[in-house]
DNA sequence: GTCTATACCCAGATAGAC
DNA sequence: GTCTATCTGGGTATAGAC
């Protein structure tokens, strides 16, 4: 029967464990992060947290797939037109700017999970795929309305969307007079007959 | 007066250890390669190999600069025309598909240096640098032809050009049938007012 | 100048007690 | 569900042989 201050019941240290993750993360990337930090910055041994959750890898996932979902809930994009949707894409990297502590989580784990045996490779693969798609079909709907700049193909276009974001920030961490938002909203731009405008947010 | 097989004087231990590294590097990934390992594949011990490079990072470094330095007598493009340098950076794409553990070792590292205090950070900084200046300077030689299509900023023009080569490989990296090459040719022929041709290879 | 042997410390992970 | 103790492996520093 826990009681006390920090572990009630019902996962409530699962979750203080998560956010100081996500937190120290952040702040000093995955590498440079001990599983002992965490769990002495929530208040238990490292055995402890390893109790939660079997290995470090396995806290990393948690935290990336509970930031999906908050992202999710946050920026409910689902079945918007093509035109809000790459809007919004523009507005996810002005958003990013805010926070260099996770894109450069986000920058380094995409990365590092290239690795034929790396633990998160799966997760990233699955979670590319279903960006690419997602872009692919935001562009195939600008399509259908005659928006796309002449042979502009959905699928290439997609792959260079994607690319552009992940690559700007690094260009943007190196150097933070990077304009992620301006290299990228540019782009976009070229691969439309009419460039985005307020009009297309929300 | 060393003689024997595998270490004799002029600093070919040196250039052993550099190979093996890179080969070690290359295959498994910085993180995944240990100082003992790469030390008991060139045939001497750890502190041996610490003789010649006092940190694993510094070890790493120079596989990267002498990478750099061969990269640079192979592929001789400096004061070229601006369309050969555009195409041999399609070129670049293209090659990279052949190897994908330096492709790998980039990609990891660029975004593992990008950490405030990484020891690479200052390397890839320069080097981010110095690859955007001479990006910048090839769209700027072809706009100077009239070359460049309309509303086209040599400056964000260059940003876009390596920041879509970095974020295509890990795409390529998480899945090899992406065409990174044809990702790229394409952007590059949307800034251009005629599109690259074999023409413009060397 | 070139290397081996040894030791230190930190990190992830496991075993088992409470 | 959480702890103490311990194992293993990796980067690094030092001592000293040749």
């Amino acid at each position: 029967m826990p009681q006390d201050g920090r572990a009630a019941r019902g996962g409530a240290t699962r979750e203080l464990i998560l956010d100081t993750a996500m937190t120290l993360f952040a702040e000093a990337g995955y590498r440079g992060t001990s599983v002992r930090d965490i769990a002495a910055r929530a208040g238990i041994s490292h055995p402890g947290l390893l109790y939660h959750f079997p290995t470090k890898e396995a806290l990393l996932m948690a935290v990336l797939t509970r930031r999906d979902a908050l992202g999710a809930r946050d920026f409910p994009i689902e079945g918007r037109p093509g035109r809000v949707v790459l809007a919004s894409l523009v507005g996810t990297a002005r958003f990013n700017a805010t926070d260099r502590g996770i894109v450069e989580l986000y920058a380094t784990l995409s990365a590092e999970a290239t690795a034929a045996d790396h633990p998160a490779r799966e997760y990233f693969q699955t979670r590319y795929a279903a960006l690419l798609a997602f872009v692919r079909d935001a562009l195939a709907d600008v399509a259908n309305d005659g928006g796309l700049a002449d042979g502009v193909d959905p699928s290439i276009g997609a792959q260079q969307i994607v690319a552009l974001m992940d690559g700007l920030q690094v260009q943007w961490l190196l150097d933070d007079a990077t304009d992620m938002e301006a290299a990228l909203a540019a782009h976009i731009n070229s691969l439309l007959t009419a460039p985005l405008s307020a009009a297309d947010h929300s």
